[in-house]
DNA sequence: CACTTGACCTGTCCGC
DNA sequence: TGCGGACAGGTCAAGT
């Protein structure tokens, strides 16, 4: 799914695009994709007016004048892609999106009143978009247990540091990827934080020095604020919100490029499975 | 509690 | 060409 980066793309973009517009229709295909009951979609969806679109975590918010929101996770394949203007079909020049929508992997699609349509698309389906109350959203579980947003001031190398003994006697990889330690990584920039700090992804939080902690904190900034610059990652199912992919794998220093060499050091970069995630080092620079 | 593994789904790729 | 298995940017419920 998209990570951080890709998140905060898919946001920035549609809050430049649906805040002001009334919802008139929604459909949908997949219950766990839309769980939402029928009562309260009419009540507190149907000819509410969308006010803001924000994010915390990986989570996106759509916040609406009946005091609801759609809270929305794109899990693994995910994708939020509004369409306002007239259609010429995929692959026309005058046409900027990617893929002609509804497609197969459409899960929900809100219509607006002036014609204009939001899809959901899922392909496999682990996503949702759910309806509550505005004011609940601070007490989901997750947003309960979920750590510290990683391009906020308050982040600094100490909170990092002392967020992460709690998990002592794990790899940082899987420490990384605990959304309770901090929001917002997953496997790309797990991976491409780790190499800008030359740490093996294998190496035991409790064996961290301070210095690795302190590089590790400025390399996850670095990629995080990189990869929103470059408009995320995108493999074959990750685009923004107007359809288009993102541009960071072409700036990728390890993910996805085993066999290649490391752009450090020229050495043939790995691939392994550490944490049940496939995971890139070079074997030199990430060196135990 | 901390930690690991499997489940949730569909689609694609790779080896036989 | 078909088939089986591994794998894909996440999280949660189980198990130890």
């Amino acid at each position: 799914m998209p990570e951080l980066p890709e998140v905060e793309t898919v946001r920035s973009g549609l809050s430049k695009l649906i805040p002001g517009k009334k919802i008139q229709a929604v459909s949908h295909d997949w219950p766990k994709s839309f769980p939402n009951s029928a009562a309260d979609v009419e009540n507190f969806l149907i000819g509410a007016t969308i006010s803001d679109v924000r994010r915390r975590a990986k989570v996106l918010m759509i916040d609406l004048d009946s005091q609801y929101s759609l809270v929305i996770h794109l899990k693994m394949t995910g994708q939020m892609v509004f369409v306002g203007e007239q259609r010429f079909g995929a692959g026309h020049p005058n046409d900027s999106l990617v893929q002609d929508l509804p497609d197969k992997s459409t899960r929900v699609t809100l219509e607006f009143t002036d014609g204009s349509k939001l899809f959901f698309n899922d392909q496999r389906k682990f996503g949702w978009v759910k309806l509550m109350p505005t004011i609940e959203i601070p007490n989901i579980d997750f947003m309960k247990k979920v750590g510290p947003e990683p391009l906020s001031v308050e982040f600094t190398w100490q909170t990092l540091r002392d967020r992460m003994q709690r998990r002592k006697n794990s790899n940082i990889k899987a420490v990384l990827l605990d959304q309770t330690v901090l929001a917002g990584i997953g496997n790309i920039y797990a991976d491409e934080g780790l190499w800008g700090a030359k740490i093996h992804p294998t190496t035991l939080v409790r064996d961290l020095k301070d210095a690795q902690i302190k590089l590790l904190h400025q390399e996850l900034q670095y990629v995080l604020a990189l990869a929103i610059e470059k408009g995320g990652s995108s493999n074959h199912t990750y685009v923004n919100a107007e359809g288009k992919k993102g541009s960071y794998m072409d700036f990728a220093r390890v993910f996805r490029r085993e066999k290649l060499p490391c752009p450090r050091c020229g050495t043939t970069i790995e691939k392994s499975k550490v944490a049940g995630r496939g995971t890139h080092t070079c074997p030199i620079c990430q060196a135990h």
